[in-house]
DNA sequence: AATGCCCCCAACCGCGGTGGT
DNA sequence: CACCACCGCGGTTGGGGGCAT
């Protein structure tokens, strides 16, 4: 029941059932192959570009490659200050909705919210003892640990306002991204994969050499929104995909990394203590936004 | 130095929705 | 209408790396 009307390219003769497919991690092959048919023949249907590309993996595997890892846009790590702000702010609003809130951080995938939500957000609730769902952690959230996170938005906007990066502004209209159609089908400078100077998953500084030359990828990212612009045209978040176009891998900032004694539950007093450990323990990742992007944050905030 | 433990995140799974035949 | 293939979402997991012992 394999050839049937569906769209099947000269060499596919298999079944899926006989061919055996690759689960688990991807090759630095694998990726380059998947990334080199995109840009050649665009992305979509997900089963037989697969099969097309020659890859034996499942459609979904591919799909999943691509938009959360491959994509010359996405961005992984360092999640920024406003960027935790805006996860907290619209979780609290639509709860695990990831998708949704992913379409309002340009860049970020629902995987990679979801985990830092499980990974840090949680995290904290239960080293608060409390249920992540409980009114006890969302009032502490949204009184303690947002209000936290704002002020030190903007005391990062203030300490390093003249400092380089702060030179964006918005136009803003609305922020929202939706799905950022990277169709690399028209004819469009397609992405050479970058010379394998990709080893290992583990890289060092030499590699920004091949960073730096990212540009000439013509990767452009059309950015969809005008957030996305921002982001784009901060240096620092001008990452193209990272193991392949660029590297630049600080250490995680983790502003919310908690320091590892904790206290004796219970006490609201010593909670925002603690809260304020967290925030105060060292964290170089942040400048950006200025107090007026702030104020557009919050209007956004209540717009949505 | 070796071992154990924990954390994180990339990738998997199941499921519900959708569109085509 | 039923059936099928595919898509996208949200929940879950396992393996690798880092840290502690």
């Amino acid at each position: 029941m394999d050839v049937q009307g569906r769209v099947v390219c000269n060499s596919d003769i298999q079944s899926e059932e006989e061919m055996d497919l690759r689960r688990g991690p991807w090759t630095v092959e694998e990726d380059l192959t998947l990334m080199n048919y995109i840009a050649n023949h665009g992305e979509g249907r997900w089963n037989s570009l697969s099969r097309c590309a020659g890859l034996k993996r499942t459609g979904k595997s591919c799909r999943l490659r691509w938009l959360n890892y491959l994509r010359p846009d996405v961005r992984r790590g360092n999640i920024t200050l406003e960027e935790q702000l805006l996860i907290l702010e619209l979780h609290s609003r639509w709860g695990n909705r990831w998708s949704k809130i992913a379409q309002h951080l340009p860049g970020r995938t629902d995987n990679e919210i979801k985990n830092y939500w499980r990974t840090r957000v949680q995290k904290h609730a239960k080293q608060l003892k409390c249920d992540v769902n409980s009114k006890q952690f969302k009032d502490t959230m949204r009184y303690l640990w947002m209000p936290r996170l704002v002020e030190r938005i903007q005391a990062a906007a203030t300490a390093s306002g003249s400092s380089s990066a702060t030179t964006y502004h918005h136009h803003h209209h609305h922020t929202t991204t939706t799905t950022n159609n990277i169709s690399m089908s028209s004819g469009q400078p397609q992405i050479v994969p970058p010379p394998p100077a990709v080893h290992a998953p583990s890289f060092t500084a030499e590699n920004s050499s091949t960073a730096a030359s990212s540009d000439s990828f013509g990767t452009q990212v059309s950015p969809a929104s005008d957030l996305t612009a921002e982001y784009y045209n901060n240096p620092v978040n001008n990452n193209q995909n990272q193991d392949y176009y660029q590297v630049n891998q600080v250490t995680y900032p983790d502003s919310l990394t908690s320091p590892s004694g904790y206290l004796n539950r219970g006490s609201d007093f010593q909670a925002v203590e603690q809260i304020n450990q967290w925030f105060d323990a060292g964290d170089t990742s942040d400048y950006l936004w200025n107090a007026e992007d702030i104020l557009f944050l919050q209007q956004q905030f209540n717009n949505m």
